[in-house]
DNA sequence: ACGGGGATGGGCT
DNA sequence: GCCCATCCCCGTA
């Protein structure tokens, strides 16, 4: 259960994309710690990509930790709503990232329950508990990421991602998710996710 | 089952 | 003033 260190988000983003899935996403917070694993995700690759916040080499307050280094963490509003937590990769200046876009609970299942519907986990409905953190706004309602998760370093000791043990799994890919705008870049299959597993957005 | 629309605010033209 | 890397509810079947 080693964290991960810089080199693992420093490769090529559809690589760290892959190689999310499975890993295990912890937020150390003041009176919580909440453990879930990563079972799908999305890759920004660069300015070239239409579906991505840097496209054409954009950079404004909102996106500017896409320019930090790889391992930073990227937290935007959207729909003026909710939030959607993204792993920036590669090298500083080199704009892309990972966005997170389901997680399963591995640790603190009853706080996240909490966090998404204010209520204790074994009162949830089935279908609440499905929908504890099967998609990227709702992840980060359940295991409490928000703006001020924004432009951390996940080297660090706050939020950060460590190696799991993991039964053997494959990977499936598909177009992203909301992005009809992004023209010959809508099509790319560059959404990542485990098999068969239950929290897994949409098939 | 599936589809339309509302909530809600920051970013950008 | 419109667009959004979303989610949930309420229609119609």
């Amino acid at each position: 259960m080693k964290k991960l260190e810089r080199d693992f988000y420093l490769r090529d983003t559809l690589v760290v994309a892959k190689e999310l899935l499975g890993k295990q996403l912890v937020h150390e917070a003041q009176d919580f710690r909440i453990v879930c694993r990563i079972v799908e995700t999305e890759a920004y690759v660069g300015p070239e990509d239409k579906g991505s916040h840097s496209y054409g080499g954009r950079r404004t307050n909102r996106n500017e930790v896409m320019y930090h280094i790889g391992g930073t963490s990227y937290v935007y509003l959207i729909y003026g709503m909710y939030y959607c937590f993204n792993v920036v990769t590669e090298q500083a200046d080199k704009p892309a990232a990972v966005l997170v876009r389901a997680v399963d609970p591995v640790e603190s299942v009853g706080h996240m329950s909490q966090l998404r519907y204010g209520m204790e986990f074994p009162s949830l409905s089935s279908k609440q508990k499905l929908g504890l953190c099967n998609g990227p706004g709702k992840l980060c309602i359940a295991m409490g990421i928000g703006k001020a998760e924004n432009g951390l370093d996940l080297c660090g000791s706050k939020l950060y991602i460590r190696d799991a043990q993991n039964e053997p799994f494959s990977i499936k890919s598909t177009p992203r998710i909301n992005i009809d705008y992004a023209g010959e870049y809508a099509g790319k299959p560059w959404r990542f996710y485990i098999e068969g597993n239950k929290y897994v957005s949409k098939i």
